[in-house]
DNA sequence: ACCTGAACACCGTTCAAGT
DNA sequence: ACCTGAACACCGTTCAAGT
């Protein structure tokens, strides 16, 4: 049944960016293979380009795929505390696709997904009497902010094979002293404290 | 002479990481390979192995070297300034060695250099007034803020193959309207901006 | 229209060997 | 101590061919 069901799937762009997906949360992005996918798909490599221009557009395609799992915005709603849930929904979002997060600091969303994202809260804050210019400030400065913070959660969660190779295990106090507080600065309760105090920086004129 | 001087330099470390770093810039961080670098000292790629665990480490390794190039940090000057006067040399060394960004953003930097650096910013916060917890929050996330714009003024400057390559040209009207905005959101003043309005969100208790 | 097979030009790294 | 050479198990992608 479920065999059945994953093999005889047709091939197609969606099923190959699931099957992508699946690899990048499992096993990381640098696992993702066009040969791997492929053999997960049990298919040749070269059916992928059938469907997928290569390997950089396939993961173009990951990220866009994975936003269509961001809540709806209420372009009415109070604009600060709609912000701060909509960038709390981004946090998780990457956390849970460390993926989507390498992605999307790497090159600007530009799928259909994002833009439609990106509209509405662009809408959300011109509906509250922001400027166009007022707008995007705001909008890429929180935007900057949660995908550093998001960058740092996972940097610091990751196995320790991959983390810094050479550290020096002669750290003067201070550092060991505060090397806890550090990886506790990644915890989502942080990142909501400062998300809500980047916004207070912000007013409609 | 200079082909005597760059050919006859003993093979170490520092070697094989500025000729890393001069590829990293030049061509961007997926250019650098263990056997580029090597070619690019006429060596043979093993030879590399010798002085550097592998890749990982050697990446590791040039984005500490590159922190070498930070500011000294003045302890006593008044937190607020000082703090916006090293995220700024921060984000400007991150725009002029893309590698450096790209990698602080995957790994936590527990090199010599940037632990040194960290010592600093938490003395300049502690001897301010704040405390522990709150010293590391407001450097988080002053770090995170900067990684997050750093990547994005990156993304946006890069050349067009590497932006995303399914561009949906039937964008919506204020998208349209907008999208130089955002192209304009990544100049340093708008990173200087935001920057000070994170600063101004903290205050010692 | 959709997929396969063979091939090309790359990777990082191990292992044994040279000097 | 420092480097080479050959080899292994991978990559993304092109190109011609099958059905």
């Amino acid at each position: 049944m479920r065999k059945t069901a994953s093999r005889s799937a047709a091939l197609d762009a969606d099923v190959i960016i699931e099957a992508a997906l699946v690899i990048a949360d499992e096993e990381g992005l640098d696992s993702v293979s066009m040969r791997r996918v492929a053999a997960e798909l049990a298919v040749t490599p070269m059916a992928l380009y059938y469907h997928v221009e290569g390997k950089e557009q396939l993961v173009d395609l990951m990220a866009d795929y994975s936003l269509r799992a961001l809540p709806e915005i209420d372009v009415a709603a109070a604009w600060d505390t709609e912000l701060e849930r909509h960038f709390i929904a981004f946090h998780r979002l990457f956390v849970a696709h460390p993926a989507v997060a390498e992605v999307t600091s790497r090159r600007p969303l530009e799928g259909p997904t994002a833009t439609r994202v990106g509209e509405q809260i662009l809408q959300l804050l011109t509906a509250a009497g922001f400027g166009d210019a007022e707008a995007v400030a705001v909008f890429v400065a929180l935007f900057n902010y949660t995908v550093g913070a998001s960058l740092y959660r996972l940097s610091r969660h990751r196995p320790l094979e991959h983390r810094l190779a050479n550290v020096t295990d002669e750290a003067t106090p201070i550092s060991r002293r505060l090397r806890d507080r550090f990886v506790v600065a990644g915890a989502e309760e942080q990142f909501v404290d400062g998300l809500r105090r980047v916004i207070a920086g912000y007013r409609p004129r």
